[in-house]
DNA sequence: CAGTATCCGATGCGATACTG
DNA sequence: CAGTATCGCATCGGATACTG
């Protein structure tokens, strides 16, 4: 594997740079590390579809660049991986690409980007534990466009930590979300509003007080703000 | 050709954005275009080791994602290529890729890198007339580094316009300008102060006020004010 | 759990030649 | 000049199985 890729022979810091951060997956990696993953199983969480084989000499490769670095962990068991302030500085240009994606590719979700573990995973990290009262919360989801095997969700919320599990966690569930993962999506893209999306495709039931405190607890994705430029554009600024 | 990478079956924003902006080669037509060509073989002086076929498959894809339109010019001969609102938007993008890449990647120019052909492009293209007498001003630059057949260059500025050429333009050379260029090249880059490298490999012969001007109409590279981060700094930020 | 090893298939892309 | 057509190889990376 490895060798990297061939070079654009340019000394320019564009084409330098971009021989590292243009391979492919390289920047869904880094946008998982800049999220906060730290662990392998965890990066795969995020990008489901890469094989581990590519992760691990991605990880190898952002290494080697001094844009990660890599700590044994104990008894030699688990890595932790974390961004240098090289990898932090990668930030803003991550963060760029995301916001133009989202102004200027204005298709919608794919059926197959519609993977219910990845939805799930992007939203359990995007929780605000401050704003849900200081004691384990858990919220069941039941998705009624998967196969059975992947309709149901639990996210348990408590102390500083959320979770995310497929398989019924045995506490009692405090709140029921009911929706579609293109629903639940689009809401979370910031496609569709919360509260206009309540409807026969999303039922919540649970306490009213956590039911209606859900928008301040459950964060959108951080692109969910910014607005995509209405198709109708003219194309030339110039 | 063409059919589109295939894809990394995620609607974030960055995964989507990342299929375009991170195909082999797009990086770069970006930055010649965002650096104002707009013709088929003005691009491809920007990006001499790319074929010409692929160029044209890359600006097929950019077209088709609204990056750039393409406008048939008179008589069907060329084309002209230009940004649209949404490629003027890549502009913070590639430059924050490479203001990333020159703090944080610090190898130096390789040998294969030098290319003079290049070099002058992309200094011709960052002339600063309006710095310049208000007549025509020809520049010889002699590169005793590399074969005979590429080592003399002419500049030739006049009235709102740069041409480089390899070839003796016949009019008369009001400065000349003898170097290497690897020097030349880090002095573009701002990795060496032009001042600093005047000596046995940096000659400048000609009027005193022509050549005591030179560093405010030969403008450097855009990144030559970006500083690289010193290799000894601490890695993590965090 | 946290990766590594291997293998093979698709395809991206470089080289070259060609055309209006 | 401004691209297009064709071809074949290299290599990237996906799938699978395996290991400490």
């Amino acid at each position: 594997m490895a060798e990297s890729a061939k070079s654009y022979g340019q000394f320019c810091p564009v084409a330098v740079a971009s021989e590292l951060l243009t391979q492919r997956w390289t920047p869904l990696v880094l946008r998982e590390l800049l999220a906060g993953s730290t662990h392998f199983n965890q990066l795969r969480r995020g990008v489901p579809l890469m094989s581990p084989s590519l992760l691990a000499a991605r990880l190898r490769a952002l290494e080697e660049a001094g844009v990660i670095t890599r700590r044994e962990g104990e008894g030699g068991r688990q890595s932790e991986y974390r961004l240098t302030q090289a990898g932090e500085e990668l930030r803003p240009v991550i963060e760029q690409i995301g916001v133009w994606g989202r102004r200027w590719i204005q298709r919608g979700i794919k059926d197959e980007e519609l993977d219910p573990a990845l939805l799930m995973w992007d939203m359990q990290r995007r929780i605000n534990i401050e704003a849900l009262p200081a004691r384990r919360v858990v919220v069941r989801f039941e998705f009624t466009d998967v196969e059975r095997k992947f309709s149901l969700w639990w996210l348990v919320l408590e102390a500083g930590q959320a979770d995310v599990c497929l398989a019924d966690p045995g506490f009692p569930t405090d709140l029921w979300v009911t929706t579609t993962v293109r629903l639940m999506a689009e809401i979370w893209m910031g496609e569709v509003e919360f509260r206009r999306a309540l409807g026969p495709d999303l039922v919540i039931a649970g306490p009213r007080s956590l039911a209606r405190s859900l928008p301040d607890w459950l964060q959108l994705s951080v692109f969910a703000g910014v607005k995509p430029v209405p198709p109708g554009t003219p194309k030339t600024a110039r």
